[in-house]
DNA sequence: TGACCATAATTGGTCACCAATGTAGCAATG
DNA sequence: CATTGCTACATTGGTGACCAATTATGGTCA
């Protein structure tokens, strides 16, 4: 019997969807952590909704994959194993890369959301705070590959970056403001933005490739030493 | 309670998916036409099934886009506009083009799979069977989608292939037998085959974007005269 | 005609229940 | 001692009945 805290007519989307992004925050902030197993009953009562919502809002969570599904032995919080950073990192190398190859054709109009995106992303930097500058990094890249042109392929991005911001965030939470060094990055970021305002394809294709296999590198490093294996059978 | 022709110990997958399956089928085969309305009760017997369960299915094929979801007013069988062709069209270049750009550094284990896929198309164009024939082609582009190497945008080119047969269908039960040239479809397949094995990037790169692009003029063609609109607000 | 209101139809969500499957522990057996 | 087999338990899969929320419909009345 949810009588609490939502707020009856206000609430966008379904309960399960709020639900979801409840987990959500749960596990991106560290709280639910990596292999942990998320009992239904256990979160129903939690969230005061019924296990049968909780159910929907797993299998949410599960196309995102952040969590895993196990039949008759529940859900678990996803580990993400090195094939799984080379995969995602593979899908951006070639999203962007596509983008890149259009940078000769793009519109002014096309131009102006990555340049929001950018500045965004520079007075984020300025300001310092850690989460507001991932988010903005993300954001950026979910620009350029949005200079592709497709909603279906924009979509499938922002299920990617989800997974991103999440391997980061354990990234985080194990080497503690080990990894970004804001002020290269955002360096980084301004030359391929310039590229693509320069339609120069073959320096955007490069420095995009190059940015991704760096960012790629840190992240391997980090995930081979910590989580063992996916294997839960 | 379901107690016919389903095996119990036997049956893979949830009972939602088999229903989505069905109900894949019962679209695709145009016993449920686009823009009809999928009412849960309905569904429910005839497939003696939960109606709950229906909806877990009518979730599944949501995110397929095959159906779209509205709040409180039910699913109904997606209506293809002319934006979602392109946008269709815009996704498989896009995935198909970064594959040719590689096909200077493949192995000769991922060209394999490339070409079981072609044999099969041309075995089954063939024995001239209309459905097998379109089984095959979208399992040769899902080839050559595989040849970037990530499970994720196989995953995701999995789901497109999915609407673009639906959108194939539509246009079968349209015009009947209008479209498809086999033979010329096949020669078509083998020249982007052979470009591949040569890991000639440039022919590769252009035969796929030529291919796409006839393809995609087909199909718009009909879907503009057909589909009105898809606004069901 | 057009605004308004009662009513029906449909989906959103909960609850209690049982079935199916997996897990852990413990005994019996070789 | 390791392995097998059994039993009890925990968790998920699925159902059906139910009520709430939202939307659609149809009629009344100005």
């Amino acid at each position: 019997m949810p009588v609490d805290g939502r707020i009856p007519t206000l609430s966008r989307g379904t309960t399960a969807e709020e639900v979801a992004a409840l987990l959500r925050d749960l596990i991106m902030s560290g709280s639910l952590k990596p292999g942990e197993q998320l009992r239904e009953e256990g979160l129903s009562a939690q969230f005061d909704v019924s296990r049968r919502t909780v159910r929907d809002a797993l299998g949410l969570l599960a196309r995102e994959r952040i969590v895993r599904h196990y039949r008759h032995k529940g859900s678990r919080v996803v580990l993400f194993t090195e094939n799984d950073i080379h995969d995602l990192y593979r899908v951006r190398t070639t999203l962007e890369g596509s983008a890149a190859a259009r940078a000769g054709e793009l519109s002014d109009a096309q131009l102006k959301g990555l340049t929001e995106a950018f500045e965004d992303l520079e007075s984020a930097t300025n300001d310092g705070q850690a989460e507001a500058i991932v988010s903005a990094d993300l954001a950026f890249h979910q620009a350029v590959v949005g200079l592709i042109g497709s909603t279906r392929v924009n979509d499938f991005f922002a299920d990617i970056a989800v997974e991103m911001r999440f391997a980061l965030s354990i990234l985080e939470s194990t080497y503690h403001e080990s990894s970004h060094r804001p002020a290269e990055a955002l360096a980084e970021h301004r030359a391929i933005w310039a590229a693509f305002l320069d339609r120069d394809v073959a320096t955007a294709s490069r420095l995009v490739q190059e940015h991704a296999d760096a960012n790629e590198r840190l992240l391997v490093d980090v995930v081979a030493s910590t989580a063992i294996t996916d294997l839960i059978p």
